[in-house]
DNA sequence: CGCGAACTTGATATTTGTCAACTAAGGTGG
DNA sequence: CCACCTTAGTTGACAAATATCAAGTTCGCG
């Protein structure tokens, strides 16, 4: 939960009676390997998903069989708060690497809610953050070429996994395969291999082993075209070099 | 506000007291022409927007000047009420064709969400509705090919405006230039034209005088590979046919 | 009636997809 | 620890979708 607090932090003010009941939500927690389905399209599960560890993803699979990925879940991410008001999922949460998840009752989250203004407000504040994410992948799928795209995602995870403490020396897990790149930003699976090898020519980056190194974060940042102001950080952070 | 009413009904129970508070809202009106800038990115307005009448859109523009428009906003949708949280705009707002919209000061809003649960309630489910058709979206840029993507937004745009109270016999207002379109779908103003050709080709629709009639609904739907789903719509509503 | 913006059309260039073959990597049972 | 086997990654040739450019044409409005 410490990931969820970090990043709530970027946003909000939380006393240290809100972090404790933020620790205190975290009771059953479910360990799933990966490449596993979390939660399908149209359930109406009982508990929200808090992910504690690993790399998770919200997906849609379209009549044709193809398969769209919506969003990365990492550590600190909640994969169905929505569902408290929405009730029905409208997609689907798998994961990418094997994840531990936290499951929190929904009746513990709408007592939190109601009772604690200050978190029922970080929660809030979390979903819009997740909005924001999404509308600059929407912009970013339609307008930037696969290349920058690609790019663009990889500076986002940087950042976001630096928020929870999860990058060490310029480089952070990378457990995708092409072919989840490729659902991500709508291109083939061919396609993101060539345009992976683009970014190793001009040594923007290092991908092996599952891991990725950013060598030259102003170069990869200019190529992607990345303004992180849609991430809402404030500026005093050391984010972004 | 009768279309915001009409459209938190679908997933919220409102009390009568409910609908004349949300009515009580309303104050100060803005007429604005069209294709005006109304929010600016970064700004940090201090009242929310809601449109009564007119089609509105969110946008970035990225480096090079290319434009992503990221969700269309009709009678009935709120422009910027994540602003109530997230503090700054991370993108602009500008209207298509003249619009009216409702400023309500977040004054008003949050003391609503403070004092009335149900309305807060209502007023949160309408920000994930927004999401959930994002989502959508995003699939959809990602897998469909340009026509089943037209064919998919104009799908979703009969549906919302059908809640509203903006259809009549299978027709609607559809204010939008090419070039328009083609900031949304992320392909160029040349290619929606040639994929409108098509369109009208296979005799689903007809747009003239920017007015867009279906003629072949179910044809309509199966080419676009359109499931309402996502709009979480209660099966007894008689919408799609 | 004329002017500018939006739409239409054709020719051509680019990007990306598909198919197919091959190579490399990781995990498992012997 | 190795051999095998499956999955992921790589490469090239070719096809399809879409972009770009340029030249009309139509439409709406003053």
């Amino acid at each position: 939960v410490y990931s969820l607090i970090r990043k709530l932090e970027i946003g909000n003010t939380l006393l240290e009676t809100d972090r404790a009941r933020l620790e205190g939500l975290v009771g059953a927690t479910v360990r799933i390997l990966p490449r596993q389905n979390v939660v399908d399209e149209d359930d109406i599960p009982g508990s929200a998903h808090l992910v504690l560890d690993g790399f998770a993803c919200r997906y849609k699979v379209l009549r044709d069989g193809r398969r769209a990925i919506l969003a990365f879940l990492l550590p600190g991410d909640f994969c169905d708060l929505h569902l408290a008001l929405l009730g029905r999922m409208d997609h689907a949460i798998g994961t990418i690497s094997a994840c531990t998840f936290a499951r929190i009752p929904f009746a513990s989250i709408e007592e939190l809610t109601f009772n604690h203004p200050r978190i029922a407000r970080a929660l809030w504040w979390s979903t819009l953050w997740d909005e924001a994410i999404m509308r600059e992948w929407l912009a970013s799928m339609g307008q930037r070429a696969a290349g920058p795209q690609l790019a663009h995602l990889i500076c986002e995870l940087f950042i976001r996994l630096q928020i929870t403490g999860n990058v060490i020396d310029n480089s952070f897990a990378f457990p995708f395969t092409q072919e989840e790149l490729g659902d991500t930003l709508g291109i083939s699976s061919v396609h993101v291999n060539r345009v992976l090898q683009q970014l190793r020519e001009k040594a923007l980056i290092i991908l092996h082993a599952r891991r990725l190194t950013i060598l030259d974060s102003q170069r990869l940042l200019k190529f992607a075209g990345f303004k992180s102001s849609y991430l809402h950080i404030p500026a005093q952070r050391p984010i972004e070099a």
